[in-house]
DNA sequence: CGGTTAATTGAACGCATTCAACACGAGTGG
DNA sequence: CCACTCGTGTTGAATGCGTTCAATTAACCG
């Protein structure tokens, strides 16, 4: 979900994730479950190996925020603070690894382990830092379009699948889920972006789309 | 510029901040100048020492987002990446003091340089989902009454100063200045805020400001 | 005390929201 | 195979809020 993904995409082969892969244990997560909650105890730490998932955060009056969208090598749960901060449930069915704290550390050192953390904390903070773009920009239409164009950017080319509903993408970028359809139906309108069903899609015309990258 | 800003106040004492205190080179930074700019080579760090400064980046049609404000005890230039992402500049009057990496690498230690980027780093992103969360309460008059609770809560009951301009407030909350000052006026108008001067001002009433925080 | 920038206020417009109705698709059972 | 249902998505109409452009006032600094 960041138009940087691609280069920010591990610089130095962290052995972090290789330990995982090692001695994680398979996770199999179903569609709507939560891999962990908000409030939770940090434990574990999490890497992505098929499926897509959604973390969130409810304010005390109910409303909803999306945190971010991740999906296959993504790692989740590197949080440095003893309690999880977001709820991360999944959109699809997913495949994850977990690997408890005490045993990464044992495996692979606090040292790798501090570096990994810290790696995943930028990764983090940039995602979050390039949501508050997508958040600032003017009206409804550059907002469903930048969020398309990042995800199509990930996909390369082919066509996109959209793993979350209208509602997660309202949450997401501050709208309602109203004014997420109107807009994607706009746009296919226009014919900057063709659906084929609900949630698959492809972009035609990247000319909008680029002005408002960052 | 942050709710839980107090509570995650450094957990244990990091030598970072004695060695730019001790060995730091005591900077004068006149207001409006900057600290640094927007890809700028990312070589020293930075203790604010006194006075307000503000990080703010570009798109590429011109359009300003703010990423934070800072204040005295506040890091900047903790940054990961070669260059930063950010532009520095000061709201008032500043005094900073600033180390070279390679000097602080020598003093405490590349393993405690980072340990103090990571924590530093997780305090930005702390910053920056508190932001979003921010930008996507519903109106214009939540958003303004949470950011001056945030600055109010730091002030601890004192009168709170507002050393950023009305455009400065509404690029940070996604608003335009007209409507920020609108905002402003309502709120005082209503015996929430009471403002002496356009930017001196003290909650009189909390019960508005609690519901939307978190 | 002028001169300049920052902040406030006004009025009209446009866009996102709201509430509502309708369409579509998947799954189930008659 | 069709009818039914439930969840999800789309569309419509009216309201209201934030923006826009413009004018006025306040604050700041020589």
């Amino acid at each position: 979900m960041t138009y940087v993904h691609q280069q920010t995409a591990e610089p130095s082969p962290l052995s972090l994730a290789d330990a995982i892969a090692r001695h994680g244990v398979r996770l199999q997560v179903e569609r709507n479950a939560e891999l962990y909650a908000q409030e939770d105890e940090v434990d574990r730490l999490y890497q992505v190996v098929s499926g897509r998932l959604r973390t969130s955060r409810f304010g005390s009056d109910g409303r909803r925020q999306i945190g971010d969208f991740y999906g296959p090598g993504d790692l989740l749960g590197l949080e440095t603070g003893p309690r999880h901060r977001f709820t991360a449930e999944a959109l699809t069915a997913c495949d994850v690894r977990a690997l408890r704290r005490a045993q990464v550390r044992a495996t692979v050192g606090a040292a790798q382990l501090d570096l990994a953390i810290l790696e995943a904390t930028r990764r983090e903070l940039e995602r979050a830092q390039n949501h508050m773009w997508i958040l600032c920009l003017k009206n409804a239409r550059e907002k469903v379009s930048a969020f398309l164009g990042a995800l199509a950017q990930e996909a390369g080319g082919e066509p996109c699948e959209l793993p979350m509903s209208r509602q997660d993408m309202a949450d997401y970028l501050g709208l309602t889920l109203e004014t997420v359809s109107r807009m994607l139906s706009q746009l296919q309108g226009e014919a900057v972006v063709e659906f084929a069903g609900a949630r698959t899609f492809r972009i035609r015309d990247w000319s909008p789309l680029e002005p408002i990258a960052a």
